[in-house]
RNA sequence: GGUGCGUUAGUUCAGCUGGUUAGAAUACGUGCCUGUCACGCACGGGGUCAGGGGUUCGAGUCCCCUACGCACCGCCA
């Protein structure tokens, strides 16, 4: 037996047992006649002591002691003369009889203790050593919980955990595929799934009404804090069920993460906003609602003053920024070259002052009177001490650029407060979404979505018109999940692949095994998937989902620890039928 | 594909307008210390200033290229 206790359970209760514990020496503290170890595991931190009066073999092995040895020491619990109530086993310590060296380890590369001196890129390297840090052990933890909740929740309302394969059939649509060469079929690849939308469909076919699988995906896109190539998904579907059956469980089982995993209840039900709605008060389909500071249309009030800015603007756009009347110019001068960076892309910023007395002053004093500005800082909701910001241009892309503004003059109050929650539905997507490069439309969500049967009749006459019966689940600002309710119906799903511009033969080379098992008798259905790794970075106050991955990518999509991805040996490319070409000749 | 910031001791960083032998903290090593818990004190070792090229009497410092890291834009049905 190496241990009869961790490192973390141990209390004044304990007292006078004899025990024996395992862990890494996370430090040695020698006093001379005395020597004090930290002993960690997961479970916590316990503190060994060695005094003169031990055995000659137990303090010459503590003296030999380093940073992460593996060690065993049995001894006794005894209280502590100067109790640490910083520690959860702080009133006690372990009299050590017997030390035991079960691994010597070499200096690491960085401290693991609850604040590393490491930066990102070498904790990446050694990942095995920064997972040893109780941070990230409590990240860890607080996943294993998220999971058996989702497992908990799901089981008790019917839904069957199914796997579907990794190794499936590429489809060029959406992201780009992770591809895999198949040795016994020459010249042919598998795909990695983006996400297992065909399969669950089919299992609806099936007639497994309620799934759910927490479920690995692959996205050979670009990497961002909150995005990794490979992530986890939470993905369900459920067959006859209309959309407000899909948002009520779906929602129930939100409202049952929140108080399980963090103690928070929502007696309310959650918003459900249009996406219209969330566009044009906040610029995105993913609003931040922790706070007010909506937008308003003012471009009626806007033009005709011979302010050549706004009368050549389609959409004129504004919000009152809540008590920022107090700006200096430099900190308005902050803001307007913060909205002409590239990345925000918007030619200025006018504002208006409601300044503490009455008094009313802004950028555009030329052309508008104080009472034509008053108007206007009325429809934006703006209150005396407030600072209204206004800007112009295309309406989607000035609203775009207006949501950018308002994320950072929250972040600027300190109004992005990650112990708050604010979680809604986004509804009423529209079904497509031009693209200019390559001039036709794209499913907005994805090609099996269904749309409003009120506005099937516009499919093929104004596409833009038509919305879907699609949902995004959204808080704080973060997409968290999204879904839709699906096609069933195989003639009016060869209507919509030709609105995206396939041919038959197309929707049949890509989607035939969907067309053809519809024909079979497919059940309503639809579903939805959530984004495990961002839910648990919601939950666990973080901006990055890689502190809830155990092994996750930097950057470039590299696995630094492991140092992949990585040339493959010759006689495997020809296996595969493979044959290599350097990046500079493509 | 693009933009910005960064790369100096094991680690985290400082190093000003270019000018003697590149510093601090921490880690590491040695010694001392009986109540530490960020232990303390003393001493010590530790550097291809990311790599390459250029400007200059002289480059850690200025310029160019490359590599790598982070954030973002594009992209992510």
């Amino acid at each position: 037996m190496y241990r009869s206790n961790t490192c973390g359970e141990l209390r004044a209760a304990n007292i006078n047992q004899c025990v024996t514990l395992a862990g890494w020496v996370q430090k040695v503290r020698n006093l001379g006649a005395m020597t004090f170890i930290d002993l960690r595991d997961r479970y916590g931190i316990t503190q060994i002591v060695v005094e003169e009066t031990s055995a000659e073999q137990t303090r010459t092995t503590a003296a030999r002691l380093g940073r992460e040895f593996v060690i065993q020491v049995k001894g006794r619990v005894i209280e502590r003369q100067s109790k640490n109530p910083k520690m959860p086993t702080g009133d006690i310590e372990v009299a050590a009889d017997e030390i035991t060296i079960l691994t010597e380890a070499v200096t690491p590369p960085f401290t693991i203790e609850e604040h590393s001196d490491g930066g990102d890129d070498l904790r990446m390297k050694y990942r095995y050593l920064d997972l040893r840090r109780p941070p990230l052990q409590r990240n860890m933890i607080l996943r294993h919980k998220m999971a058996q909740e989702i497992r908990r929740f799901l089981d008790s309302e019917g839904f069957l955990e199914i796997e579907t394969p990794y190794l499936i059939k590429s489809t060029p649509e959406g992201a780009r595929d992770f591809v895999v060469p198949s040795r016994m079929n020459p010249n042919e690849f598998y795909a990695l799934p983006q996400s297992p939308q065909t399969l669950k469909q089919l299992l609806m076919v099936a007639g497994y009404d309620r799934y759910f699988q927490i479920v690995r995906c692959f996205r050979d896109e670009d990497l961002r804090a909150d995005r990794q190539p490979e992530f986890t998904q939470i993905d369900c579907e459920m067959s006859f069920v209309e959309q407000d059956d899909v948002l009520e469980i779906f929602e129930r089982w939100a409202k049952h993460m929140f108080k399980s995993v963090l103690g928070i209840e929502f007696n309310e039900p959650l918003r459900r906003m249009p996406w219209i709605e969330a566009m044009e008060k906040y610029g995105s389909d993913k609003p931040d609602l922790r706070f007010g500071m909506e937008f308003a249309d003012i471009t009626d009030l806007a033009h005709g003053h011979s302010f050549s800015v706004f009368d050549d603007a389609e959409y004129v756009v504004g919000f009152a920024a809540t008590g920022c009347a107090s700006y200096t110019r430099k900190q308005i001068d902050a803001l307007t070259e913060f909205v002409k960076r590239p990345q925000v892309g918007a030619k200025g910023l006018v504002w208006i002052r409601l300044e503490q007395g009455g008094g009313i002053k802004s950028s555009i004093d030329k052309f508008f009177s104080p009472e034509d500005l008053r108007a206007i800082a009325e429809r934006l909701g703006a209150k005396e001490g407030d600072l209204c910001l206004v800007m112009c241009g295309k309406k989607f892309k000035v609203l775009t650029q207006l949501c950018t503004l308002r994320l950072e003059v929250a972040e600027q109050l300190g109004l992005r407060d990650p112990k708050k929650f604010a979680p809604l539905w986004v509804i009423d997507f529209p079904m497509f979404e031009w693209d200019d490069e390559t001039e036709r439309f794209y499913a907005m969500h994805h090609p099996f979505t269904s749309p409003k049967p009120e506005d099937v009749q516009y499919l093929e006459s104004d596409p833009a018109r038509v919305r879907a019966n699609a949902y995004d689940f959204v808080c704080n600002g973060t997409e968290l999940g999204g879904g839709s309710i699906r096609i069933h119906d195989a003639q009016l799903q060869s209507l919509i692949f030709k609105c995206l511009g396939f041919t038959p033969e197309q929707a049949e080379a890509q989607f035939g095994f969907l067309i053809n098992a519809f024909k079979f008798g497919a059940p309503p259905h639809g579903g939805l998937a959530f984004g495990f790794d961002r839910l648990c970075s919601l939950f666990g106050g973080s901006e990055s989902i890689r502190d809830y991955i155990a092994f996750p990518k930097n950057n470039a999509g590299r696995d630094v620890m492991l140092d992949g991805p990585s040339p493959i040996a010759p006689e495997q490319l020809e296996e595969l039928y493979l044959s290599l070409v350097t990046p500079t000749e493509k």
